[in-house]
DNA sequence: TATTGTTATACTCTATAACTATA
DNA sequence: TATAGTTATAGAGTATAACAATA
C-alpha cells in the first residue's frame, strides 16, 4: 500500500517547514494559538476571551482603575478598549462610575454578577493552565514561565 | 518627593496583574507580542509580517505545493490565504502556476525577486531571533524551543 | 491648552457560504 | 458529485483623528 495522506494532520506533517520549526517566533504563535483556542473549547469555557478574563482581574485588582490606565496596562488603544467595556457592560459584569474627583474619568468596577464570574473563571483558568502544561513537569513549567519573562 | 508615575512603563508596574503574571497563556501572548513588534520594527525589516515570510518559506521548500496544501500547513482557511497570495504576487514575490496535472490547482512558485527576497528575510531571522533571545543562553533558548514544541 | 472617554473611520485577519471551473 | 480556488460578506481586533466634557 502506498502512503495516502487523508487527513489535514498527514498534509501537515509531511510538509517541510524549514528554519521555521525550530524558531523561538514560530514557536511562540503556535503555542500561542493552542492556548488561545484551547481556552475557548476547554470543557466549562467561560464564554470570555482570554483578554476579556484579563481585564476583569485587573479590574478587580487594582480600585478605582481607569479607563486610561487600564489601556496602558492592556496594552490597547484607549479607543479599542470602549467595545470591551461596552460588551462586559451588556453582560452585567462590570460598571462604569464617573469620578468624583475627577469628571472625565470613569472608575472602573466589577458588579457582583462579574466578581461570581471572574471567581468561576479563576477556576477555569487553572484546569486550562494544567491542561496546556500537561506535557510539562513542574520544573519545566516554572522554567517556561521564567524563559518568556525574559522575552515578552 | 512623592512618586509620580509619569511613563506608560511607569504606569504599569504599579498595576497588579495578579494571576496573570505568572500564567503561561498571558506570558504566551506578551512573549508573542514582543516577537511580531521585534520583529516589524528592527533594523533592515524586510517589510513582510512573519506570516508572509512563513509563506514564502514553505512554498520555497515545498515544490508544487497547492494553495489547499499551504492553507493546511499555515492553519488558515484557503479563502483567507487567497489575499495574502494576492499581496505576495503584486510585490512579484510568487507565482501561481496551473497545474498541469489537475488544472484545478495552482502551483505556487517563488519568482527569482522572491527567492532573492526570502534569502534576505533568513538573514534577517536570525538577526531578530538572536534579539529575541538575547537574554537567553544558548541552552536557555534550546530548551524554551523544546518546552514550546510541547505545548503547540 | 491638555486629558478622558467616545465616535467615526479604516485596515487587517479570520471564517462561512456560494460560485466557477474542473475532475 | 466532489474538489481547488475565488468572491461576497461578516465579525473581531486593532489604530488614528476628531469631538465633547472637563480639568
Amino acid at each position: 500500500m502506498a502512503k495516502t495522506p487523508n487527513s489535514i494532520q498527514d498534509i501537515t506533517r509531511e510538509l517541510d517547514f524549514g528554519p521555521l520549526t525550530d524558531l523561538v517566533g514560530y514557536r511562540l504563535r503556535k503555542a500561542q494559538i493552542a492556548a488561545y483556542q484551547g481556552f475557548m473549547t476547554g470543557q466549562d469555557a467561560p464564554g470570555l476571551t482570554p483578554g476579556q478574563v484579563g481585564v476583569l482581574i485587573l479590574i478587580d485588582r487594582n480600585p478605582a482603575l481607569t479607563q486610561q490606565t487600564l489601556s496602558y496596562g492592556i496594552g490597547v488603544d484607549k479607543s479599542t478598549l470602549v467595545a470591551t467595556l461596552d460588551r462586559l457592560t451588556e453582560r452585567g459584569l462590570i460598571r462604569r462610575v464617573r469620578s468624583a474627583v475627577d469628571r472625565r474619568q470613569n472608575e472602573l468596577r466589577l458588579t457582583p454578577k462579574g466578581k461570581k464570574t471572574l471567581h468561576d473563571a479563576l477556576g477555569y483558568i487553572d484546569r486550562h493552565e494544567m491542561n496546556l502544561t500537561s506535557r510539562l513537569s513542574a520544573d519545566e513549567r516554572e522554567t517556561l514561565i521564567t524563559l518568556l519573562h525574559k522575552i515578552g
